[in-house]
DNA sequence: GGAATTTATTGCGAAATGGTACAAAAAACA
DNA sequence: TGTTTTTTGTACCATTTCGCAATAAATTCC
């Protein structure tokens, strides 16, 4: 007896102007330009010719210049987690989990259309950090969460004895994040990808205990 | 025969209105604002209010924004290398070394009247590197002197028998600096110095083979 | 004492920035 | 058709930002 409400299942036809802009689409634009530039570089001229949206707009549909921010270093976190979550909890051996793991970091830290841009979290939030109190508790959010997906890869190894019995999951945890936040810098800064492999194959090779030493 | 041009073996007297400000203390405050709030964040009235100038005498003694954030950076590596390199040399063993630098490297990213700033290099520089080559260029020249500072040290290590023949000086070099780069990034997200520190011990023994295998 | 030199001060201009009010446009609904 | 709702587009505002011209101040030199 709803049949006026639209298509079956669906919500209601939405009244008034159909929007613009598709929001996922917006915020992918904005989290670029903000993951490149860092807050206060970035105006919102800037995010409104990367959009298609007008100032008033990008307020309606996400806020302050800040909530913007917040909401699209949310996004990199959240599409940072989606494609590494999987490989963490592969069932790879150590050496082959930990080369996909930096693989698919290296992808995501060269990537751009217009250049590298390195890591949200290592190069701009962390620098914003500073202003930010907010920003600061994300940025040591996705810090502890890398240590300690490291941690537990480290001590999944260990228990399939892959790792000797010494061997501290925790400090190689560190070691492993250690990794990532080197070459993130070091994409930042145009360094070719093949000098970023082989720090990568330096450093598996030392926390799997094979090279190195 | 020149007794008329002032202190024997100094300089003839400047003529004009004597300087109100130090340029190397001017350049220290510059450096200070800079390091935490990168380029685009930091105002020229921030700049004359933490340097007591204002912005002609600026401009004047140090060029336009962008050359003061040139010169503050190199004003930076310099204060580094020179606290770095001793240390570097020093004839301690691989161990109270690589202890050494750190711990000097600590003292440098917790520094600050404000609160920790981190490292210019990786959490400023890097960030502003994007947007002008010659930072750039000078962030690949910093991470460039830093890999090779830490490959001798390992180097002269292996030589002295510190480290087994199979040890790569290089592959531990990136070590060495990954690890100055986590915790600059952590310090500067507030990290506390005991966490920071244990980060050190984990690396350290890693490096020198005793721990964490 | 006056001229030359160097630096500080004041004021300004042009442009950029973040944010908002309001009117128009485009849809659903009665 | 008119009303209601949602979004777009335009114009604007107040403030900030960077850079500079002109003048005044403080020194040295002749």
């Amino acid at each position: 007896m709803v049949q006026k409400t639209g298509k079956p299942g669906s919500e209601p036809k939405r009244r008034g102007r159909p929007r613009a802009y598709e929001p996922d689409v917006a915020l992918g634009k904005a989290l670029d330009l903000f993951r490149k530039g860092g807050f206060a570089a970035t105006s919102l001229d800037d995010l409104s010719a990367a959009t298609g949206m007008n100032r008033p707009s990008l307020y309606g549909a996400f806020g302050d210049k800040r909530e913007l921010y917040i909401k699209s270093y949310q996004r990199y976190r959240d599409d940072a987690r989606a494609a590494l979550s999987e490989v963490f909890r592969s069932e790879l051996s150590l050496r082959k989990r930990l080369e996909r793991i930096y693989a698919v970091a290296l992808d995501m830290y060269l990537s751009g259309e217009d250049g590298p841009k390195g890591c949200f979290t290592v190069l701009t939030a962390a620098s914003d950090a500073v202003h930010d109190p907010a920003i600061r508790a994300m940025v040591i959010d996705a810090l502890s969460e890398l240590d300690k997906a490291f941690a537990r890869c480290f001590r999944l190894a260990k228990d399939k004895g892959e790792l000797p019995e010494a061997a501290d999951p925790v400090a190689l945890g560190q070691l492993g994040s250690a990794t990532i936040h080197t070459i993130a810098l070091r994409a930042r800064a145009h360094v070719p990808r093949k000098e970023l492999e082989a720090i990568v194959r330096n450093a598996v090779g030392v926390m799997c205990g094979t090279a190195a030493k």
